[in-house]
DNA sequence: TTGCCACTACCACTTTTGTGGTATATTGTA
DNA sequence: TACAATATACCACAAAAGTGGTAGTGGCAA
């Protein structure tokens, strides 16, 4: 059984795609979500999916984000994303990040459930007119250029996660070591890591990211 | 016309109060809402009810919280109170907050709307159970204790959320005052006076709260 | 049993925040 | 016009956060 969370913004489309998806019996929608902040709470709390069907063109946060921020947090989860449009620029970004599969909403119902059964095993499976630009990106650009820097950390730690709660909750530092008896440099040291690992430069966006990924109550 | 929002994290609740309201030509549902933060989102955009219809009892933000925010935020909004049961504690720490009304839901529907007009005219309504607590606690405590501090610095200016919205995006003072030249005096000021109305410590509680109460994206 | 990883801890130094004042323009409106 | 609210600016000192390192320990898994 491939459990499978779909994220998009438009909810007539949700609705649709759980209707075919619920007509395999391989396949199970576990949680629709249309914003990606419920998606991240849900994520904190709820039941992984193996794979998470994903709209890039979003409002509020964009798919893209959501995309970068699911698979470092949770890289156990197989992200396809779904686009009504091709852009090469998407496609570039995109598969550098580690995403398992680039499909246009185009693409037929058949096609749609082969490819979340190939990714849910590892593969990764995409629309033949990406597939294109992705064949001719790789010809042109050679080993192809990283752009900006990519760095993922991986997930966050549980004592990271009760680090970024208790910063949330306006704990110093000092407050912290003494709260959970550690030294104040070994909470400024997970402070660093997760200032790294959020891709954040101070506290402000240490919380601010902890609330849109739902890391934070 | 009198334009109403409703907040309760029981949606049967909510529907069976709107179809109610609605039955009354004067009376307008605006919104309704099961959840503080998103009805918070909702003022900082949207178009501001006379009055507001809030359960103390709710899972995430309580009631309490909600409503003294709302007031200090939105000062121009009638909050009126909703409880299954009455407590003397919460009756105490809501009328010293500056709620227009506290009913109880056993409150039969025509004193509701009683309330409701009552209310959008800058009276106070109560049911009259707790109409009691109130003379007994008046009678006792005589002019009060005044608890824990209650301090109400009126709602944010446009600077303000500016300068908040801007502190979440990870600006520093120094970036901030060189973005929308000023000086960074006036910066620090601005952070001092947000964490004083917000009442919170430090740039994470500014940014958490700014969050919960949907003033920052 | 070896190697990775989370967690812990330390240091020195810089920058940013936070505290607790005061004070003057500017602006909208009663 | 005069008042109130807002936005501006300044000061000095204290506290906290951020930078850029290094490094030991214990547990779990290959």
């Amino acid at each position: 059984m491939i459990n499978v969370v779909l994220v998009d913004d438009h909810k007539v489309f949700l609705q649709g795609v759980e209707s075919l998806l619920s007509s395999d019996p391989e396949l199970n929608v576990l949680k629709k979500f249309t914003d990606g902040t419920d998606f991240f709470r849900y994520m904190k709390e709820g039941e992984h999916p193996d794979v998470l069907l994903l709209d890039i063109e979003m409002k509020g946060i964009s798919g893209v984000e959501v995309a970068e921020n699911v698979i470092q947090l949770y890289p156990e989860v197989h992200v396809i994303m779904l686009s009504t449009y091709f852009s090469e620029e998407f496609v570039d970004k995109l598969v550098n990040t580690g995403i398992s599969g680039y499909l246009l909403k185009s693409t037929d119902f058949e096609d749609l459930i082969k490819a979340i059964k190939n990714v849910a095993n590892g593969k990764f499976s995409c629309s033949p007119e990406i597939m294109d630009i992705l064949v001719k990106g790789y010809k042109s650009a050679g080993s192809a250029d990283k752009g900006d820097s990519e760095e993922d950390d991986g997930p966050l730690t549980e004592r990271e996660l009760e680090m970024l709660q208790l910063i949330a909750d306006e704990y110093t530092t000092k407050e912290i070591a003494e709260k959970i008896y550690i030294s104040e440099h070994t909470v400024k040291t997970h402070r660093k890591n997760l200032m790294q690992k959020l891709d954040v430069k101070n506290t402000a966006g240490l919380v601010k990211k902890g609330y849109i990924l739902g890391l934070i109550e």
